[in-house]
DNA sequence: CTAGTGTGGTAGC
DNA sequence: GATCGCTACCACACTAG
């Protein structure tokens, strides 16, 4: 297979991979415009977002035989967007830009019937549900907790009208959620059967499409579509979102002498999710089997793939998560394998939040289906926490697991062991109880690496740690890291409880691809990094972070590469990595980040790039060393203005003024009065809500710059 | 000593 | 023909000044 590749890489119709795409292309657009068929979508840019059914390659195809433009990234003009998954982010991009979002489904019919079919019969309906739970969620009502006493929130979460209205509608989406392959494209057998007018059949068209090659576009974006660790921490970050925009609202802990923290877990969650994914009949014969869900494929014997979730009956039989298809079979010949449903999980995730937001108002999420809540002192019984338990059963048909404690290792531990389907009190004696018997990675915090390092000390199990040299922990640990392993170990959290509501701004960001990378031309590599960088671009501008740094890193195969490598995977690699500054929008740095590294590998080495952008606060901002020798003057300014703005609602918006970042980046050490000068009209008369500077004029601004200029 | 940069480890399924 | 090895964040070693 790898060689294929690189035979196709090098084709000797171009100089490079790229080029040759591109004259291929040029030739196929000729081709399609000589057979245009009519100009039905004339005027028309349509977007093709992800995988396709129909292929997006023969979608292109179709749409320009009818007089339609096609591009793969959003750009601006856009009249449509054809997909069959969104996230809720891009779904509100161009929701918000009033973009229909249609199933290929609707460039058939539309060609079927030689007509623009209404665009509102086809909106993709499964997302549009999902917002308008979040919207129905936002204007539901809210249960003042605060006003009530403590027997009455217990009574309520059994009987109250909100909750059954809660109730119905979590079920209502869930149906929904069940059901929704009923919304997926038709497939063209039904097509046919919808439009028996057709002049053309839709057949043909389907034979025609097997013979176009697939467009190599997006290849960084296809790739995320089925990763499932991509799909993990997007699935974290939008359930932080989700958090941040609907509240918890459940009670408030209160400082009672004794605070209580519960840590709850979907068991196996992509295994349940999966499962549930199935038809009830194939769900009756798959019960008791072993269960486990991977990438499908067709030879499990032989497969690389990786187990991402196995259920409990599996683990019992020798699988766990990570291990790959063809040593989980070897162990476990009866194991069935279950398809990834990503979106699926991701709405069972933000449905599971919901839930959880009922129970307490500080809420701590670790992951898409893992979460710590602190407790007011409200719950005295263990059945009032088994109540969370049970309506996410009810409700989402997952069984989950609650470990209490009194802090948050308590807690942890007290899951790890009830898993699954499970409920377990620890404290502090308890804790020490069960622990000291168990291997250290049963501790968090303590991987593969830790362990080994701990086996050279001598340290196998937890109390070997218990009664481990702190000062020879701290030293082979450092500081840091050999307290909290020793904390651990004895039940003492070193993890802080932080609710949602302290969330801190993000720091960096990050896109990589690490996995079927085989480069063996510079342009390819280009490509990659742009497309990373298109990526990274896109995340950023949705989250509205602004980056000030990028860096590089590139997988560079070692010399034991091959060993326990994954058949299209990296290998044990050494990383070359390189950072830049920037000053512009991080998809116009390829060639500078590409300059940056490119001397320090071989193309044919590369096994995977990862580029990373840092958030640039401000503040930070000013600080780099970009500005230059007035740097601390120029903080000092901006401190200023921040003081202010103090207690003005503008405080956040000067943070993010762009005319203000930009003319902080353009400030010439030679002059800095000038610059400063500069920096603040722009600040004053790019935004129209700064009263005094429209109050005052031009010169009235000068007067006020004169009257800040003072203290410098 | 300080501030900035580079490196390595872990977590979730 | 393979089957999706991501990503945020922390701590600390090191370096320049």
């Amino acid at each position: 297979a790898a060689n294929k590749y690189e035979q196709r890489q090098s084709d000797p119709r171009g100089n490079s991979y790229g080029e040759y795409r591109n004259m291929k292309q040029d030739k196929l657009d000729q081709q399609l415009s000589s057979a245009k068929q009519s100009e039905l979508f004339k005027d028309l840019l349509i977007m093709l977002n992800g995988r396709l059914e129909p292929s997006a390659s023969y979608l292109r195809q179709l749409i320009g035989q009818h007089g339609g433009q096609v591009v793969f990234q959003y750009t601006s003009g856009v009249t449509h967007m054809i997909c069959q998954n969104l996230s809720a982010s891009k779904f509100n991009i161009f929701s918000k830009r009033k973009i229909p979002i249609m199933y290929p489904k609707w460039v058939l019919m539309c060609v079927e019937q030689q007509k623009l079919i209404d665009t509102n019969d086809f909106i993709i309906q499964e997302i549009a549900e999902k917002l308008d739970i979040q919207q129905q969620t936002q204007i539901s009502p809210i249960f003042q907790i605060s006003q009530l006493n403590q027997s009455q929130f217990l009574e309520q979460q059994k009987q109250t009208e909100e909750e059954k209205q809660v109730l119905q509608l979590i079920e209502s989406t869930q149906t929904t959620a069940l059901v929704s392959s009923v919304l997926q494209p038709l497939n063209i057998s039904q097509l046919s059967q919808l439009s028996p007018l057709s002049g053309t059949s839709p057949q043909a068209f389907y034979n025609v499409n097997r013979q176009v090659p697939q467009p190599q576009e997006n290849t960084v974006q296809r790739y995320h579509e089925s990763s499932r660790l991509h799909q993990l921490t997007q699935f974290k970050l939008n359930a932080q979102e989700f958090l941040i925009k609907n509240p918890p609202y459940g009670p408030k802990p209160t400082d009672t002498a004794r605070p209580l923290f519960i840590h709850i877990d979907i068991d196996c969650f992509f295994c349940q999710a999966s499962f549930l994914k199935l038809p009830t009949s194939k769900q009756q014969q798959l019960h008791g089997y072993p269960l486990a869900v991977s990438s499908n494929i067709k030879n499990a014997s032989n497969s690389t793939a990786d187990i991402s979730s196995c259920n409990y009956t599996a683990r019992r039989l020798g699988v766990h998560n990570g291990m790959w298809v063809s040593q989980a079979v070897q162990k476990c010949p009866n194991l069935q394998l279950l398809e990834y449903d990503f979106d699926f999980y991701n709405k069972l995730s933000l449905q599971f939040y919901d839930i959880l937001r009922q129970f307490s108002s500080d809420i701590m999420p670790i992951s898409c289906d893992e979460a710590y809540l602190k407790l007011s002192g409200i719950y005295t019984q263990q059945e009032d926490i088994k109540i969370i338990k049970q309506k996410i059963y009810s409700q989402l048909q997952l069984s989950t697991t609650i470990g209490l404690g009194e802090n948050l290792i308590q807690a942890r531990i007290a899951t790890k062991l009830a898993k699954p389907n499970g409920f377990m009190f620890l404290n502090k004696e308890v804790f020490q109880q069960v622990i000291k018997d168990k291997q250290v990675d049963f501790l968090p915090q303590i991987g593969f690496k830790i362990t080994e390092e701990l086996k050279n000390m001598n340290i196998f199990t937890v109390e070997d740690l218990q009664n481990a040299d702190i000062k020879l922990l701290r030293e082979n640990f450092g500081e840091v890291k050999g307290q909290n392993l020793l904390n651990e170990a004895n039940g003492v959290d070193f993890l802080l409880f932080q609710p949602i509501q302290n969330l801190l701004k993000q720091k960096s960001l990050q896109v990589s691809k690490n996995f079927n990378v085989r480069i063996s031309q510079i342009s390819v590599f280009k490509q990659l990094v742009f497309e990373l960088l298109q990526e990274l671009n896109q995340r950023s501008t949705d989250r509205q972070l602004k980056l000030n740094k990028l860096s590089i890193t590139v997988n560079v195969a070692a010399a034991n590469n091959k060993q326990f490598m994954k058949k299209m995977g990296c290998g044990v690699c050494n990383q070359v990595r390189s950072t830049i500054f920037i000053h512009k929008k991080c998809d116009q740095c390829v060639e500078e980040l590409v300059d940056s590294v490119v001397n320090k590998i071989k193309m044919e080495d590369v096994r995977g790039v990862d580029v990373m952008g840092f958030v640039g606060e401000v503040k930070n901002i000013v600080q780099s060393k970009e500005l230059g020798q007035n740097a601390q003057k120029k903080v000092e300014f901006w401190e200023k203005l921040q003081q202010q703005s103090q207690n003005t609602a503008e405080k956040q918006e000067i943070i993010s003024c762009d005319d203000y970042f930009d003319a902080l980046q353009q400030i010439d050490d030679q002059d800095v009065a000038n610059a400063l000068r500069k920096v603040f009209s722009a600040q004053c008369l790019c935004r129209g809500n700064l009263e005094e500077a429209f109050k005052l004029g031009i010169d009235g601004v000068e007067d006020m710059f004169e009257d800040k200029w003072r203290w410098l």
